[in-house]
DNA sequence: TGTACATCAGTGAACGCGCGTTCACTGATGTAC
DNA sequence: TGTACATCAGTGAACGCGCGTTCACTGATGTAC
């Protein structure tokens, strides 16, 4: 409650927050390049006019919701690195690949159409939201290959051969929600809710393989 | 010569084919929901209404490109199989996994706009799209696994885990050729040739990492 | 505390424009005899 | 081969509609004294 910001300032933020919602409820059956700002407006329920005092065009609220989508996934991505990277080694990686999974699986769970924006939009037809997108997944490659290079098994590990390394776990991990979002769909439709659980289990055997190359990694040469 | 077909057939494949390619170029600054019936035809230099005598809707359409896309990419891929197959554990492997990656980067310098459409309408805004490129990723992966089967390291493997490994391969398959996309548009405004290359080399030192742990798969329990 | 003025988030009317779709048509190609 | 009729790919005018953007506005909130 330290620094309150004034009434409008308030109301404003929740103008632009519930245009945000309503981009975002919009985005889960079509695209970026396609969601029109009359549309926006209306389901947020201001006028088309309004949308102006908070973003120049669509290209402008999508790099928001950008933010707005892998800001929140930053946060629970960064306390799993450190999590589980003080018990690295532990075990043969059994645990920490059930965390990874289960992490990726809660955050599906919760920001469902905050994946399906991401996933949608990483080759999306808009370039400075692919552009926003591509910055945050490789600033979260970095800090997964930081961590990688404080444990134990990456010792004679090339700087290259780490960052490889952390791009597979990023991009695992970008296609592992994707594929509990239809899981997920698929579960809701009637498909039986063992869907998510199947692509749950797909995905940790493929960072167990992942693991399993990681390991042997250094015997060859 | 077998077999021609009628003048007026073939005037009507032509201008079809003048509808696919006209589409193709526009798709690759946009996106398939908001790509224009309009704006296709003027691109192709037909009237408005003549889309219609080819396609119901600009999803059916999107179908008939996906079909064109991973119709050529699947007879290249059929090829790959059976060539390397054949020598399946001859070497390391490391034949194999440059073949592979040079078959992939070749399809991209000889069809960059069909790569480009297929990732951006992998997770896109056109749900019949969707279905129909899914529909072919998941007939490529069943294709790897059954080659896989085929091949002495194969023994002793569940059938869930060939397809696992299938899946990974694909999708790294669908991964490196958007990769390459990128370095490729990149080498073309000027970052240099080189980015094409580094590309690649990273998708190698990859897929040996997915070999190391298909290796030692069942080395544990 | 009260008053006078400034700021500015949100409004509502108006605009010109390109869209998808309909319809009756034209004229080259195909077919029957 | 020649003639009469059928087919149908592509045309062009017309339609109603929702779009993005402009503009002057209103009235609640903020600020100076």
């Amino acid at each position: 409650m330290s620094h309150t910001l004034g009434v409008r300032q308030a109301q404003k933020q929740k103008t632009r927050q519930a245009l945000l919602d309503a981009a975002l409820r919009l985005l889960e059956e079509q695209s970026l390049s396609s969601l029109g700002l009359r549309e926006v407006t209306r389901a947020a329920g201001v006028a088309p006019t309004a949308f102006y005092r908070h973003f120049r065009d669509m290209a402008d609220l999508g790099v928001a919701l950008v933010e707005e989508a892998l800001g929140s996934l930053h946060t629970a991505l960064t306390a799993l690195l450190s999590a589980t990277g003080d018990r690295a080694g532990e075990d043969d990686g059994e645990e920490r690949i059930a965390a990874t999974v289960e992490l990726i699986a809660a955050y599906v769970r919760t920001h469902p159409a905050h994946v399906r924006f991401i996933a949608r939009e990483q080759h999306g037809g808009v370039q400075a939201v692919r552009a926003a997108i591509g910055g945050q997944l490789a600033l979260f490659t970095q800090e997964v290959k930081d961590q990688f290079a404080r444990e134990p098994e990456a010792a004679g590990w090339a700087e290259d051969d780490l960052l490889m390394l952390a791009g597979m776990y990023v991009d695992h991990m970008v296609m592992t929600a994707s594929a509990l979002l239809e899981g997920g769909a698929a579960g809701a439709a009637g498909a039986g809710p063992g869907a998510a659980e199947r692509v749950a289990a797909r995905a940790r055997r493929q960072l167990r393989l992942i693991s399993l190359g990681r390991r042997h990694w250094l015997d060859e040469h």
